[in-house]
RNA sequence: GGGCGUGUGGCCUAGCGGAUAAGGCGAGAGGUUCCUAACCUCUCGAUCCCGGGUUCAAAUCCCGGCACGCCCGCCA
């Protein structure tokens, strides 16, 4: 609603000016302070004042005057003040507004026939996920579910390290050390049980005498040759690792939940002949010279001072060489690439983007987006060293605190629906993972965390469980009303459904869309605009890949819902008042729910 | 040393050219015979890192500092 109200006011302001003669470059369209009651506003008067040689604020009533509002369905009125423009909605805006967001699918924008293939995550499959990878899936599934809302057709990949010098170090090192040189693993699976080796691999080479570190890097490099050749027995020992390091990793990804489409492993663009293919075009660009038998490019003309090595001297490849014939092949397959990266590969980024340019591809396809470390107080957190808080961890602690908390407000609760254990756990993990989840994804990925427990766990104020309590008190009052619908009627089929929403089906609800009339309380009014928003909102944050804003927007429903709970009751409203409220609440829990679930926290019907 | 990013009340965060800088944590005072108090109301608290500049208008843009993070490998 709010787009379509922003074109029209974009469109009698264009008309009014131009009928002045003023220039329609800069509209000054924004959006009014707080305490301003207007939907919109412009400050075009003010740029407009010298021109006309005359102060803003008269300026400003000309252009008011002079705006006609007869073609528009959402504007009712313009009014000035002082020098600013303000456009009022009109009750067509609000009646719109209850009537789109009483679909269950609501903030769903049109199909825009355009494929991309979102790439995040691609940690190394060395061991278990720690939080400091953490921001990686939660802001990457994030960007996809927002692009998928946002009408895209979205597939998430997950590239797979597994021909990189690391990797040969850890099959080496499986391969070697015995059970019994390690220390127990922290959990039983794959991911904690193989990192041992991989530990103990590196600090063999880092405290080994000359000749011992020297034969086990020949083992090491004799195994990334035979990887280079495509060769199938050098294949299949790395996999033996990294399938079942990936395995153990996505257990712990699927608990937030991020999963994929596909996972891409580096070593099917060698096997297939592409990565050669890609080495020979680049050695007959202009931009390649040899140094010290190794390949390289001069990318000075894009500001890179480094250069790009993409051939070793030994003739093997360099992750970076197998990545440009990994994103051809994605730009072969989709219309656009996105890749979610953590800061540390801005400099690879920049040169994946020279290079593909040079190859003949339009780089404008690729898009990379940073995120800054999570930090423990006392420093970074590494697999390889093994420090760092293990993401499997923080979700059970998360769980367990979210569960005593529940458990504490059994007693003192006044709904009387009797929570069962199972409802006990769903509302344990889903506020316990949600809560996780908001803390990384509410905050700009630009700016470094760190880390704290119990920071991490706050279930009160700026945080999912605050927003899924909106939910759930919505869903309750439906629920009292017999109209709460099935949640497993997910109009989100392209991303699977949320975990633990799932509840019985019920019949879909017949709200009064028409008794708008009623709802004429400035609660009522104020949430409804913030609906209005909705779709704006997703559409922003689609185009500049910023899922965080969808958070603060929660946040804001949220409130609004509150103050509306507040001041409006429902269920003991006179029977026309009451249908229309319990529209609102309608429309309220979807744009709730389809926001949750952008960020990919769960929506509660009860908690 | 060079490059990129970040600096907003004691702490965390939003805002990133326009109307008195918006919230949370914290501290203090209130609110539940009434749809879930994981809530709400009120009070306290900011030279928006520092110094210049551009503009009718700067937390927001530009320049110069300072602090912190990341990068500068024939690693990924």
């Amino acid at each position: 609603m709010f787009i379509r109200l922003r074109e029209e006011a974009e469109d009698v302001l264009r008309e009014a000016l131009s009928s002045l003669s003023l220039p329609t470059t800069d509209l000054g369209i924004e959006e009014p302070p707080e305490n301003v009651p207007a939907v919109l506003a412009s400050s075009v008067a003010f740029r407009l004042a010298g021109e006309r040689g005359a102060p803003p604020p008269q300026v400003a009533s000309e252009v008011a005057s002079e705006i006609d509002l007869a073609e528009s369905d959402y504007l009712e009125e313009v009014s000035t003040q002082g020098p600013y423009l303000n456009f009022m909605p009109s009750e067509a805006y609000y009646a719109d507004t209850l009537e789109a967001a009483g679909e269950r699918g609501y903030g769903r924008l049109p199909a825009q026939d355009e494929s991309v293939v979102i790439e995040h995550t691609s940690a190394n499959p060395t061991g278990p996920v720690h939080v400091g990878r953490a921001r990686n899936p939660i802001v990457g599934d994030a960007i996809s579910r927002t692009l998928d809302l946002a009408g895209y057709d979205v597939a998430r990949h997950y590239y797979v390290n597994d021909a990189g010098r690391q990797i040969a170090l850890f099959t080496w090192a499986y391969e070697t050390f015995a059970e019994s040189d390690l220390p127990a693993p922290e959990r039983d699976r794959a991911d904690y049980d193989l990192v041992r080796y991989y530990r103990k691999g590196n600090s063999f080479l880092e405290t080994a005498n000359d000749e011992a570190r020297e034969e086990a890097e020949a083992e090491i490099e004799a195994l990334m040759q035979g990887l280079e050749a495509g060769e199938t027995e050098a294949y299949e020992r790395v996999s033996r690792v990294v399938d079942r390091v990936l395995g153990g990793m996505q257990t712990s990804l699927n608990r937030l939940p991020a999963t994929f489409e596909e996972f891409v492993k580096e070593t099917r663009f060698m096997r297939d002949g592409s990565t050669e293919a890609i080495v020979a075009r680049l050695e007959d660009s202009s931009y390649a010279e040899r140094e010290e038998g190794a390949w390289q490019l001069d990318l000075a003309e894009w500001d890179i001072e480094k250069p790009f090595v993409f051939l070793r001297s030994d003739g093997t490849s360099l992750y970076t060489t197998r990545d440009l014939a990994h994103h051809e092949w994605k730009f072969a397959n989709f219309d656009r690439a996105i890749t979610v990266l953590g800061e540390d590969q801005k400099l690879h980024a920049s040169q994946l983007e020279a290079a593909l340019e040079i190859l003949s591809n339009d780089p404008d396809r690729l898009t990379s987006t940073f995120y800054s470390w999570v930090n423990l107080p006392e420093g970074g957190m590494s697999t390889r060293e093994g420090t760092g808080v293990d993401l499997d961890d923080l979700l059970d602690e998360a769980t367990a605190r979210a569960r005593e908390e529940v458990e504490d407000r059994l007693d003192s609760r006044i709904r009387d629906d009797d929570l069962d254990e199972s409802d006990l756990s769903r509302i344990a993990r889903q506020v316990g993972i949600g809560a996780v989840r908001y803390d990384i994804v509410a905050k700009q990925p630009t700016k470094a965390i760190t880390f704290e427990w119990d920071r991490a766990l706050d279930f009160e104020a700026q945080s999912a469980p605050y927003v899924q309590y909106v939910h759930a008190r919505a869903c309750g009052i439906l629920a009292e009303a017999g109209r709460l619908e099935g949640s497993e009627r997910d109009p989100f089929a392209a991303l699977e459904s949320m975990p633990g929403t799932g509840e019985d089906g019920r019949a879909e609800s017949s709200v009064d869309t028409e008794a708008i009339d009623a709802l004429d309380t400035s609660e009522e009014r104020a949430l409804l605009e913030t609906i209005a928003r909705f779709p704006a909102v997703v559409e922003t944050a689609a185009e500049n890949l910023t899922p965080h804003t969808i958070a603060t927007y929660t946040r804001e429903v949220a409130e609004a819902f509150n103050a509306f709970y507040r001041e409006c009751p429902v269920l003991d409203a006179p029977e026309e008042l009451k249908e229309s409220r319990l529209a609102l609440v309608a429309a309220a829990r979807h744009t709730v729910a389809n926001a949750l679930w952008c960020l990919g926290v769960a929506a509660p019907e009860s908690m």
